[in-house]
This record gives structure tokens, C-alpha cells and sequence, in this order.
DNA sequence: TTCCCGATTGTA
DNA sequence: ACAATCGGGAAC
């Protein structure tokens, strides 16, 4: 029996709810040396009644992308050297996204091994910056973009994650609502952050 | 306009 | 354990 997947509407969801439904899906970027594809294997979701959220205290200019309708995307810069990566989820004027923490090689190889200066494939993506080094993310200027072929555009599963194939778990480097579960990865997958 | 500190990473 | 290094946003 085929699986069928809607990433509409997985995007539609709030932010707890997508970030688990977003593990297993492919991230392909495109850009003008090649294309890289990396499989989700860590997310972590954060809302706008969540403290720890950049949407917590309403939009502004940076987290204006959040407060979109799902299928965007927000990238912000973090201690003055790193970017992240986030997809926008839910409706319209609900300050919501996922983070991208992690990915698994899947295409692309060579190209991320040259963005990220390393060679050991479990470390190219590991970590929401060391992502966004992978493909080639240095500035802000993907932030409010819509998801695209064009530049970073998602691909059903290869394989279908279940519930059972879900770790939930605490969020990781922040200092408010540290008790949430909201962070989903891969059981036993060899490509998750290192924290 | 000043000041504090962060959804991290790599090195010491 | 800690520096790197910048801008967002709260506070003054």
C-alpha cells in the first residue's frame, strides 16, 4: 500500500505538532554549484506562547517570517558568528516554526564537505549551524522566503518514520521553558547534534 | 542610545 | 571551560 504525504498540511500544523511529521522528509537546496540533499533527523518546535520562542513577545522586523502562513522559512543569526534554520509552520499570524537541528547526508557530499572545511560525513550537519554551513547559509536573506525549488524545497520520506522511530526530548541551549518536550529526532540515527 | 546576551561551534 | 563576534530588543 502506497503512503501518501501532504506537507501541506503537515505545514498547516502548529509547530509541536510539524516538527515530529517533519523527521525523515528531505531538505534539497539548490544552488548554483549543485544541489544538496539532506535527510531531517532532529527538529525542535517553538511557539509563540513558548518563553523560550524568538516569537514570543510578537513579530518584529527579524521574526516577522514566523508570524507567516506555514511553508516559509526563518533564518536568524545567533551569537554574532552562526546561522539557523527554520520552517514557518501554522496559520497566518500565529508566531510559529521549526528548527532544523540536524541532517543526514544524502547528495551533495563533496559540495558540503567543502562548505564545512571537514570530511567526516556524521559531522557535516549535526547541529542547526553546522546545517546552514552544509548549505552554504551565510546571511539572512532566505528568511521570509517562501519554500521553493528554486532554493530549499522539501521531498517526501524515503523511508516512513513512525511514532515508535520518534526520541522526544528536551530543547537544547535554551535558558527558558526547559522542561518542554519539544524536541524530535531519530532513534539511533548516527547523524544527530552531538548535545 | 546604551547595554546585555543568545534556539552554537570549535578550540584550549 | 571559553572565546568568537554581532545585532535584536529591552531598558534607560
Amino acid at each position: 500500500m502506497k503512503t501518501s504525504y501532504n506537507l501541506t498540511k503537515i505545514l498547516n500544523l502548529s509547530a509541536p505538532e510539524a516538527a515530529p511529521r517533519l523527521l525523515g522528509w528531505e531538505l534539497v537546496r539548490s544552488t548554483p554549484k549543485g544541489e544538496i540533499r539532506l535527510k531531517i533527523v532532529e527538529t525542535e518546535a517553538y511557539h509563540q506562547a513558548d518563553p523560550a520562542s524568538h516569537s514570543h513577545r510578537g513579530a518584529t522586523t527579524r521574526t516577522a517570517p514566523m508570524f507567516e502562513q506555514g511553508g516559509r522559512l526563518y533564518v536568524y543569526f545567533i551569537y554574532g558568528v552562526h546561522y539557523c534554520l527554520n520552517i514557518v509552520t501554522g496559520p497566518k499570524g500565529s508566531g510559529e516554526a521549526v528548527l532544523i537541528r540536524a541532517g543526514e547526508p544524502i547528495d551533495g557530499v563533496e559540495l558540503m564537505r567543502k562548505n564545512r572545511s571537514i570530511t567526516d560525513i556524521h559531522k557535516l550537519a549535526n547541529g542547526p549551524a553546522k546545517l546552514t554551513q552544509a548549505l552554504g547559509i551565510n546571511d539572512t536573506k532566505l528568511s521570509g522566503e517562501v519554500l521553493s525549488e528554486l532554493s530549499i524545497s522539501l521531498k517526501p520520506p524515503a523511508t516512513k518514520i513512525t511514532r515508535s522511530d520518534i526520541l522526544v526530548s528536551s530543547r537544547i541551549g535554551i535558558k527558558r521553558a526547559v522542561d518542554e518536550l519539544l524536541r524530535f529526532s531519530i532513534k539511533d540515527n548516527k547523524y544527530i547534534s552531538g548535545v
